[in-house]
DNA sequence: GACATATAGTCGCCTAAGCGAATGTTTGGA
DNA sequence: TCCAAACATTCGCTTAGGCGACTATATGTC
């Protein structure tokens, strides 16, 4: 059985102590999204996102699925009621940062035309966007 | 002129990051409090209070006053919306948290028979407590 | 001025955590 | 079955941070 450990207070706080982690949550948002989208918008090399990723997972703050050679991350609301609520309110916060709007008028810009990206050829597009026709393309 | 430091996202939640920490922002809430109390309820060391009430000042959670051989030290919001929004919730959070529940209900009667602890004597009551009648003694 | 009290800061040790570089693993396709 | 793609993990290094023990500073009192 999973090793689910129970939930950490401060591990969640720290987990949200670190600007890639943020930058990582307000790219996913309310949509699941590849890997290979966060290396390609947020620039460092694979092997910093995958870590980065790996201590969300373990704080409860993201939950993974794949599919095929692809592994789509989604934010999971943690069991505390007050810790969900801290964490919808900081994605909502993180929306209204000039640098995190950036990172996302960028990956929408990255979904538009993966073909332009050498990362994202082939990649499947997040959930919702996939959804949603793009007027800025 | 005081080294004022812009306020850092990554340095707000690391000083949530920390049981400790935590536990002196749920004991000071909305009043003033003198570390002795801390000392007192949370039964560590001074030196290590000490230094967590460094940490939170140096992430401009709390401020302090001088008042004789006493310091008290109150919480501020910060400058951001957002995170102001978030310690207040986290705040809120606390308070539902039965070992911070705990932690109150010491300070309060603490509060109401300081003569009862060595280290409390002559201490400044809490501002707002102060003000109130303690129905529990 | 000497001394006690209240609190802050320093030192040495240890663990956590971030990073680049290298390596492993899983999957799909030729 | 071999290879490439997409991620994950490990390693070695460096820094941040927590802790206990000790020391320093500021204030009030005698």
């Amino acid at each position: 059985m999973a090793a689910k450990q129970t939930f950490n207070v401060e591990r969640f706080f720290q987990a949200l102590g670190d600007n890639t982690r943020l930058r990582i949550l307000n790219l996913i948002g309310d949509q699941e999204i590849c890997v290979c989208y966060f290396v390609q918008i947020l620039g460092g090399p694979q092997p910093k996102i995958s870590r980065h990723l790996a201590y969300l997972r373990s704080a409860g703050i993201v939950a993974v699925r794949r599919e095929g050679k692809w592994m789509h991350y989604r934010i999971v609301m943690p069991p505390h009621i007050g810790a969900a609520q801290i964490l919808r309110q900081t994605l909502g916060w993180l929306k209204e940062e000039k640098t995190m709007q950036a990172d996302r008028a960028r990956l929408t810009k990255a979904c538009c035309s993966p073909a332009k990206y050498a990362l994202l050829e082939g990649a499947p597009l997040p959930t919702t966007i996939q959804e949603t026709t793009c007027e800025a393309c």
